[in-house]
DNA sequence: CGCTATCCGAAGTCGCGACTCCGTATACTC
DNA sequence: GAGTATACGGAGTCGCGACTTCGGATAGCG
């Protein structure tokens, strides 16, 4: 008993295919992009669509897995930069600009940080732990203000992700605006608080 | 012929009920929500609504413009406010609070700013012409640093806005993402260099 | 090269939500 | 208070998109 066969070599590259085309349609149109388009554009039936992936929630959840993984893995990879401060600016600069036209991730990216459980929310769950470590070294060298913590970090994280991922913000507003957060969260701001009294 | 009968008195309440409800319904549960949802909470049938408003689409539009254009109006009566920078960062404060549970507003307010035309694309633009007066005013007295310009500073305004229309964003954690935004806006980044007089 | 478990695609089913039809009710006119 | 244009509600229709079914193909083992 048990003689199980291993999958089969299509089935895995299908399988595959179909992951990276849901990204990028699920990225363009957001999640209310249809799945008979993914089964389309990955040159497969509808059927082998809901073969892999039992649901199109289920679908959905594992292009984000894949994404917040990956995102995570980039920021781990800077926690033993040389410039702790230039690594959380450009992870916060990257991502932002990354998510431009990718709708559903920065949506999921959004809602995940609230109630609902699974995969992807454990995925976008260790996404947020990893940006806590990035800030927590840059304010360690004083790149970043030490009154301000994750959460509202992270919020404009995520607000600035989700602007820049419709259509219609040019890329030199989306520089401008970030300019504006980063002078927010550099330090010496007391500066003012002296002659403000 | 032209002896058109002047609209009826329950036709225009249920008009305006229909409208509040529908603010309120799309406000919570964002563009996706039903319209036979708008017509229960109304306490009115689905064919009430859809005489009133042909299309979905329609309605929201309506919903819309109604909002834009009291934004508008609260923006246009600060325009003579004796403090410009407080009224400035005021009625930022004032509209992403608002925001807070309005999916649907915010949404659209980000969308309306690109290529839809129709009324609520007026309406928004008009709500925007008011924000870049009000930021004039405040550059204008030294509230805010005279190298920002409106494309950038609504870009802002929109991407809070519509991170606290969904839930899961605590009043306080909002108001310290605003706090860096202004603190980013605020001028005198190079006061501690020379210590302004 | 034949056998079979695995996998595939096309043509369905099914439910949901936007929108319509029509007989009934109600506000307004005289 | 009778007549009529106007407005109403509920029971439809219709299309779209998620999901299923099933006969046919194909990989991989011997």
């Amino acid at each position: 008993m048990g003689g199980r066969r291993p999958q089969r070599a299509d089935a895995r590259t299908n399988r595959e295919r179909i992951l990276n085309v849901a990204e990028e349609v699920f990225g363009k149109g957001g999640q209310s992009a249809s799945t008979e388009e993914v089964a389309r554009l990955a040159n497969v039936g509808i059927a082998t669509v809901f073969r892999h992936f039992p649901t199109k929630a289920a679908l959905l959840e594992a292009v984000l897995v894949q994404r917040f993984d990956r995102l995570r893995e980039q920021a781990e990879t800077l926690f033993h930069a040389p410039d702790p401060g230039a690594a959380f600016f450009d992870f916060f600069s990257h991502l932002v600009a990354d998510a431009a036209g990718k709708i559903a991730i920065a949506e999921a990216l959004f809602e995940a940080g609230g109630d609902h459980d699974g995969d992807a929310a454990q995925a976008s769950d260790g996404l947020r732990r990893a940006v806590g470590a990035l800030l927590q070294h840059a304010q360690r060298v004083g790149a970043v203000r030490d009154d301000v913590e994750l959460p509202e970090v992270y919020a404009l994280l995520v607000a600035t992700s989700r602007a820049s991922a419709r259509a219609h913000l040019e890329e030199e507003v989306r520089d401008r605006m970030l300019t504006i957060i980063f002078d927010g969260l550099a330090p010496l701001r007391n500066a003012r608080a002296q002659l403000k009294t």
